[in-house]
DNA sequence: GCCGTTTTCGGCCCGACTGTTTTCAGTCG
């Protein structure tokens, strides 16, 4: 079978990670890493195109578009297959360390034979670092406390747990003091660490962030970094005149970060944190906030969520961005649980918890009977819940919508038949077993459910729980597709445990004329809070309000679901 | 390794901080 994207970025990327341990100079190692995003950001299967059409997507050349049609016609890359004959498997990881990098997994290799965590933890407790040119006590103690982080440490956070550390940090700090930058900001469905922009002097703050800190790992005037718990964060400190560029600066990504650099390069400019200053003149020009530092640029300010350098600063160069879906937009939940099945809110609970967000509606879609461990809704107690509703929404308020979560089965039928669904105001179909299946099987289990005529809604598409269990393998160009021509929405899952489909998935669904629905899957009342972390992925997907099914009022909803 | 309305060769973002340094390399974001 036919590789992955994902399989072939990885490659990419492992290829990248060996030639950085070999030496090889950063920039060839980075057009490594910059390929397989390119890689894994595409929607067709590359092993469809052309070395030729593949050396058109940025940041993928003649040599690497050749060694990825090696790779499809011989299942391999002989290159490849030569690094990793002469790199023992275990430095890529030695990579993972705080304060360890390609220079200094070279060293240890080719200095002590150093080849894995546990062969440098034990040179460290015995002293044998120190005979390394660069190499002294504190060195030794950082990397056998790296290495202790590293073990116990499990990936990137969720957004709920980033909240709690950024609660835990900013308790102690001035209010009006700070400001969180970061993935954090752009809106990512996982955070690596906290980044914190603070208008406070280092000498009031940086007393404030050590009482708080399990660690400080470094205290400037300019940046300190403190870990709380086993999370980093880092705080720079700037003024309110150059409080644009360093929250520009921090708030990334990287590679947007770099475009905006070349562009500035290109103007005749250096750019940094501190702001933008013309290298004939040596004028400088400092930016108060954002805004000012892109008109500057000549282009519209970029939202956060958008800053990932996937065309949206051509867009801001041609005031073409699009406009965002807002929180305020939204008005109604597409996905609540009740007592009906695996929630604890009855449905008077519901209808007043929708009035008190604002809400026009909510859609009530307990899972259906056959998921056994949910304690779902058979045929007789579906109507039994048409009635509860129908009561319910003789009070005025929040109107309630009666629906389903109904399984998609493991052959592509549904948890109930169609003579129950027809009565219903919306469906929504998912996936909750038979999560192994393989790829093409699958697919067409979910574009046969997308084919049922009562199917509104596909929820939480691809089934991963973040950090805990991986999307289940399946085609989303064919499902995107299959949405698109039985003109089935799909559900932008705004549990910060899920978070699906992704938002790269998203844009393109968007791109299809797919629209989506953002609903929480609430199972209890703090639940509805989590709509904005579902508004930030729609809006990383490039959706404005109307790509969003949700944005709808009542009747524009229902007529458009007939 | 990628890229190019000044370039097919010579660039490739820019700065903070640490440790072990006597002027800087390495790492990080």
């Amino acid at each position: 079978m036919a590789l992955s994207n994902r399989q072939i970025a990885e490659t990419i990327r492992h290829m990248g990670q060996l030639l950085e341990i070999l030496g090889e100079e950063s920039f060839k190692v980075r057009a490594y890493y910059r390929a397989a995003e390119t890689i894994l950001r595409q929607e067709k299967p590359l092993a469809e195109k052309t070395a030729a059409e593949m050396s058109r997507l940025p940041g993928i050349g003649k040599n690497i578009a050749a060694k990825i049609v090696e790779l499809h016609e011989t299942g391999r890359i002989r290159e490849y297959e030569n690094l990793r004959e002469s790199i023992p498997a275990g430095l890529v990881e030695l990579l993972e360390l705080d304060g360890v990098g390609p220079k200094t997994v070279h060293k240890l290799w080719k200095k002590f034979g150093i080849v894995n965590v546990d062969e440098l933890e034990a040179a460290a407790r015995g002293h044998r670092l120190r005979s390394m040119r660069g190499f002294g006590e504190k060195k030794e103690a950082e990397i056998i406390r790296s290495i202790a982080h590293h073990r116990h440490r499990s990936g990137r956070m969720r957004r709920d747990q980033a909240e709690q550390v950024i609660d835990t940090v900013t308790a102690v700090l001035p209010p009006g003091s700070y400001t969180v930058a970061g993935s954090f900001r752009r809106g990512k469905s996982t955070v690596g660490d906290i980044d914190i922009v603070s208008v406070a002097s280092p000498f009031t703050m940086n007393p404030l962030l050590s009482s708080v800190a399990d660690e400080v790992i470094d205290e400037g005037e300019r940046r300190t970094s403190i870990r709380v718990g086993a999370r980093r964060v880092d705080v720079r400190f700037t003024d309110r005149a150059h409080f644009g560029s360093m929250l520009m600066y921090l708030t990334g990504s990287k590679l947007f970060n770099i475009h905006l650099r070349n562009i500035a390069q290109e103007q005749g400019c250096k750019l940094n944190e501190y702001g933008i200053e013309h290298l004939n003149t040596g004028e400088p020009f400092t930016f108060a906030d954002e805004e000012a530092m892109f008109h500057h640029l000549g282009m519209d300010p970029i939202p956060p969520e958008l800053r990932e350098d996937t065309g949206e600063i051509e867009c801001a160069q041609q005031h073409t961005l699009p406009s965002l879906v807002e929180p305020g937009h939204i008005r109604g939940d597409l996905h609540v649980h009740s007592t009906g099945s695996d929630g604890v809110l009855g449905i008077r609970d519901l209808a007043r918890i929708g009035e008190q967000r604002g809400y026009e509606y909510i859609l009530v879609t307990d899972h259906s009977a056959s998921l056994g461990v949910a304690g779902g809704l058979d045929a007789h107690a579906v109507r039994r819940q048409l009635h509860e509703i129908e009561v319910a929404n003789r009070d005025r308020g929040c109107h309630l919508l009666a629906g389903i979560e109904v399984d998609i089965l493991g052959d592509g039928r549904l948890g109930l038949p169609d003579s129950v669904l027809q009565d219903l105001d919306i469906v929504v179909a998912s996936v909750h077993s038979g999560l192994k299946q393989e790829q093409d099987i699958m697919t067409r289990r979910i574009i046969s459910a997308l084919h049922n005529e009562h199917v509104d809604i596909l929820g939480h598409p691809t089934g991963r729980l973040l950090g805990r269990r991986p999307a289940f393998e399946v085609d989303m160009a064919r499902i995107i597709e299959a949405a698109a021509e039985t003109g089935t929405a799909m559900e932008i899952n705004a549990s910060p445990h899920r978070l699906d489909i992704d938002d790269i998935h998203v844009r393109q669904a968007k791109e299809h004329g797919v629209r989506m629905a953002i609903s929480t899957d609430a199972h209890r009342k703090d639940d509805f809070a989590n709509m904005r972390y579902g508004v930030a992925i729609a809006r990383r997907g490039w959706c404005g309000r109307n790509d969003i099914l949700n944005t709808k009022s009542l009747n524009e909803l229902l007529e458009f679901i007939q």
